[in-house]
DNA sequence: TCTGGGGTCCTAGGACCC
DNA sequence: TCTGGGGTCCTAGGACCC
């Protein structure tokens, strides 16, 4: 049974391209929210020896010089790109899993091996020529093995590939040749582990003692090693589920912060902007989690990450709880001796609202969910059109802070 | 009072992915 | 001086029950 992955190459880079045809062939890339970081390289910026995630600062040379050209995200245009092209995965196969922005499974177990090239090659031309995006696709007999086949025909410049089903010599070749770190599920805590155990390929990781790997990697590891193995065995939840299961907004604030009253207004517009993305998604959440992180680069207080969870015994869906209880978990893990850089809002346990009225409510009961209703309503079809959260909840309202305007900042005084 | 093990649920934290 | 944001899943440990 063959499984495929489609994949678009350096897809932020490509959607600015495929917008300015003067970007292309120069190296590019495109920066994190506030400029902090790399997130996008074309592959001439690859060739420089850019690195996914390094700071800004450090490739400022090259920019000022002119050597380097360096983009602000523009995510709306990804996310409009990123529907189409999957619609065209869509379009050429029975089913597609979206895994995420820029790739999704091809689940092709009932079309003979013999067409999967052919219909790869469709693929690439079709995004080729309707969105100017470059992708790459490759089939295998698992999960793992598929990403692997696309990895290395985007190292080797082919834009589809097949790893035929019992060709143990092609998969053996490709195995030795992927450092195990680059294995798909291992990261850089698992592969400093395996380096320790003398495991530095993808060939050495499936040659090694189930048991073993079981004992070290955990379930993980299993099944990693059972998909190197030719097994299918990864599933994906995306698969039968309306509902993405978490909704978070979090961001990390252009200084370390010890004020309750800044961080309380971030969270509750964090809260709000979650509460009204449920609200979009007509969902309901079944619990909620606030955190908090110190600076990694501050060497007295790194590594603190404090949290909190409520679960709702009702799931909910306005505003006024979750930002109420945001407050609330809040409350619980701040530290005003304890400088935060980082912090935000997870809503969890997500559910499609069913907009019943239960059969158990008490009139009043009734009453108040509708007037409920009508208000969040009220909410979303406001915010959008008058620029961001016009209407808010009192405790969103901040004066802002000192030498800070992100555009979240009111003209309102913080209430006290 | 002491002694035992197993199951479940919850929470916090870790690891990884793109 | 300056280092992203949005996700998923697993595990360990405590509380509680039988």
């Amino acid at each position: 049974m063959m499984v495929g992955l489609a994949d678009c190459n350096n897809f932020f880079v490509s959607c600015e391209r495929s917008r300015n045809g003067a970007l292309k062939g120069i190296p590019v890339v495109v920066l994190s929210n506030n400029d902090g970081c790399v997130v996008a390289r074309s592959n001439e910026a690859k060739s420089m020896g850019i690195k996914m995630g390094q700071p800004a600062f450090e490739i400022r040379d090259h920019i000022l010089s002119g050597k380097l050209t360096a983009l602000s995200g523009n995510h709306l245009l990804y996310r409009e790109i990123s529907i189409k092209v999957h619609d065209i995965f869509r379009r050429h196969v029975p089913k597609t899993i979206d895994y995420s922005v820029d790739e999704a499974f091809l689940l092709v177990d009932e079309i003979p091996e013999r067409y999967l090239r052919s219909i790869g090659e469709r693929i690439v031309r079709e995004a080729l020529e309707s969105l100017d995006i470059p992708v790459t696709v490759g089939f295998a007999p698992s999960k793992t093995l598929a990403k692997l086949v696309t990895d290395e025909c985007k190292h080797t410049g082919k834009s589809v590939g097949v790893l035929a089903e019992g060709d143990r010599e092609t998969a053996e070749k490709l195995l030795r040749e992927t450092p195990v770190r680059e294995l798909w599920g291992v990261g850089r805590r698992q592969a400093a582990k395996l380096y320790t155990a003398g495991i530095y390929t993808a060939a050495d990781f499936a040659a090694r003692d189930l048991v073993w790997i079981r004992k070290q990697l955990g379930i993980n590891g299993e099944k990693m090693w059972r998909e190197l193995n030719g097994e299918h065995c990864i599933e994906l939840n995306h698969v039968d589920r309306p509902l993405q299961d978490s909704i978070s907004e979090t961001r990390t604030f252009p200084m370390d912060v010890t004020d309750y009253d800044y961080l309380r207004a971030r969270i509750a517009i964090y809260a709000a902007d979650c509460a009204a993305r449920l609200r979009k998604m007509q969902g309901v959440a079944g619990e909620i989690t606030v955190f908090l992180s110190t600076n990694p680069f501050n060497q007295r207080f790194a590594g603190y990450h404090p949290s909190a969870t409520h679960r709702f015994a009702d799931p909910v869906y306005d505003t006024v709880s979750i930002v109420t209880t945001a407050n609330n978990l809040l409350n619980r893990i701040f530290n005003p001796e304890i400088p935060f850089k980082r912090g935000g809002v997870i809503l969890g346990d997500i559910r499609p609202d069913r907009r019943l009225v239960s059969l158990f409510m008490t009139e009043e009961e009734i009453h108040r969910e509708n007037v409920n209703r009508r208000l969040m309503n009220a909410l979303d079809h406001l915010n959008p059109n008058v620029g961001r959260s016009c209407v808010k909840l009192a405790s969103q309202m901040t004066s802002g802070h000192p030498g800070h305007n992100d555009g979240y900042s009111s003209s309102f005084q913080s209430p006290k």
